[in-house]
DNA sequence: TTTTTTAGTGCAAATGTTTGCATGATTTTT
DNA sequence: AAAAATCATGCAAACATTTGCACTAAAAAA
């Protein structure tokens, strides 16, 4: 009457072939000091009992888990949910789990977080640092653990990792030249957070184009918002018409608050790309739907989770060889011309 | 010289204090039979030698995890990565950690992936079943190995358990009704895949409204769509130009069709929404940014992801206490009237 | 006071897998 | 033919925690 209807173990198997428990762990692992003739015994029997190993106590045993951590500011941005799917698809391929956290930008947060990782032996952790994360103990910690780490999009100088980014610098300055090869002489720009390096360098990439082509540059031709919605951008491109001229090109730091602008300089009369040219930055759906389609700046956000799980998974399974060197890799990111920066079109 | 950095454990707690593990294993699940004295003391020596429990060991002694996976099609839809982020924001407080794949809309995937979630003892299981997906022996299966399981979006009648949806039938019909009463009389449809209950739902509230109305219903006034992609929304667009009369009005199934449709009928000089009203469906953010803003259902996802972790964390605690009933969860859509369907404003 | 109940704690087993070492069998070398 | 090397497998411990049962001491009931 009493159904223990318990989970198959290696004994089972084991006992079902009058062999120990430890062949069948050896014959799981492929150890190499296994005949083939068992090998393919045991095997046919793992898979008529349809038995499988029981994760957990392999985990407790080997002190290794299958479970890569990945923390991002918030999951509902279309960066980071293409990140994620990238990082999913390769994980999964490598047999790995992701488990997802959002710090939404909060460093508290953020540290408890990763010291749950930490705590429940993560194999990896993946992370993209929250805008308050100024210091970076609680990621050094998890080197100290031995637990390999990979950052994206949002990285430091301070932290000996590898990090995947896309050269923010180098595409934003793509993308003013490309305004500037337009024709436009008054540019201006709407930042991202100061705070954040990519929007630092985003910054920076649009100056060093200026300069280069001798066009002068000024601070109130520059908008700064905080977390680059449309709103913000709203205002931001208002606060560009009071200027003197008004601003001919406008390199936005996303396709948020390049939608902005679009919209309230043409609702002003200013006709795009005629007197304005714009461009957005990340390649947002929007930005291919909207009338004119926004030129933009391809951010591959999907590769860059994929290329972040590969260099952390090539981490973890290197690591008994102690080849734990830092990569830092830069993923290219693609210009995108659309009609609200393209005026040969017109 | 030999570094041993091994982990504290309980057993280090319970040395260092002269009590049994045990006692301190009781502490920290908070069992009744500890007097408050040693409670504290325990407590205070765990804070002081910064312990915690080995998640790992934990879960193989109890067999119980505090992991709950989460199945979807694609991470990088707007809508599922919404509710995901409902889903962590609330599993986190809880205490649980959500683990995540795609499954792609493959049927195959979608069983390996649950299979292996019920190998890996998942505290429980919340899923938008794919499109593929017409069978739920799956699914069944976790019900038998005790784990609890909740469908968002797409569900079927053929599972016992528990739902949380909207009502797309309702929703879709307020949709239609709200373009009658702008004075729409010759209402076409943008559907969804007919093979998915939720569209089907949605083309049945359009017809359902056009019936109470006394409005004509005529098949080459739907287009069925396959993924409701934006080209798509374009293609059917197009077809129903052909129409004599050209409609006055379109439910579109989501918003990257009405976007389409938008975009078509106004390039072949239609008026939005004065020649024709369109609405669409889920608040995409392009539906607020697209100039008219486009009318939409908000379909709460980030709700749903909500309530989809609070009932399943409500199962998987209450499970010893056998009080295993379903429950189906409708939440409530909001129509949201803007520029493209608003003809009072004009 | 004696018996019964209750409260608080400890003992020890059990969980499924992995792995260092030992062992026995076979093959190779001398 | 003996010794050495190699191969394939088994033994048993170890991992950190939880939990049923037992036990002691104190409190309550008799």
């Amino acid at each position: 009457m009493k159904k223990k209807e318990a989970r198959i173990t290696i004994k089972d198997i084991a006992k079902a072939l009058n062999l120990s428990a430890a062949t069948i762990s050896r014959v799981l692992s492929n150890h190499p000091a296994i005949s083939e003739s068992t090998k393919k015994i045991v095997n046919d029997k793992v898979k008529e009992m349809g038995f499988s190993l029981d994760p957990i106590a392999s985990s407790f045993r080997s002190k290794k888990t299958k479970s890569i951590g990945v923390v991002c500011p918030r999951i509902d941005i279309d960066f980071h949910s293409k990140v994620i799917s990238g990082i999913e698809e390769y994980a999964y391929k490598q047999g790995y789990q992701i488990t997802i956290f959002q710090s939404h930008d909060s460093y508290i947060k953020e540290t408890e977080i990763v010291q749950m990782l930490e705590n429940s032996l993560a194999a990896g952790v993946i992370i993209c640092p929250g805008l308050e994360t100024k210091r970076y103990e609680h990621l050094k910690k998890l080197g100290k653990s031995n637990i390999p780490l990979v950052l994206y999009d949002r990285t430091s100088e301070q932290l000996k990792a590898s990090k995947v980014i896309i050269n923010d610098f180098e595409a934003s300055y793509n993308a003013t030249v490309h305004l500037i090869q337009q024709g436009c002489k008054n540019l201006a720009h709407i930042a991202g957070n100061q705070n954040v390096d990519i929007f630092k360098s985003r910054l920076a990439g649009f100056k060093k184009a200026l300069e280069q082509y001798k066009l002068p540059f000024q601070e109130q031709f520059v908008k700064e918002t905080k977390n680059l919605t449309y709103e913000e951008g709203k205002e931001a491109a208002e606060a560009l018409l009071l200027n003197t001229p008004i601003p001919d090109g406008i390199v936005c730091a996303n396709d948020y608050t390049a939608a902005a602008a679009l919209k309230v300089f043409r609702n002003n009369g200013i006709a795009i790309p005629g007197k304005a040219a714009i461009i957005g930055f990340s390649n947002y759906p929007i930005s291919s739907i909207l009338e004119p389609q926004i030129s933009t700046i391809d951010d591959s956000a999907y590769e860059m989770g994929l290329v972040a799980a590969k260099i952390l998974i090539q981490q973890i399974e290197d690591k008994e060889m102690q080849v734990l060197d830092y990569q830092e890799i830069i993923i290219k990111t693609k210009l995108i011309v659309r009609g609200s920066s393209d005026r040969k079109q017109n």
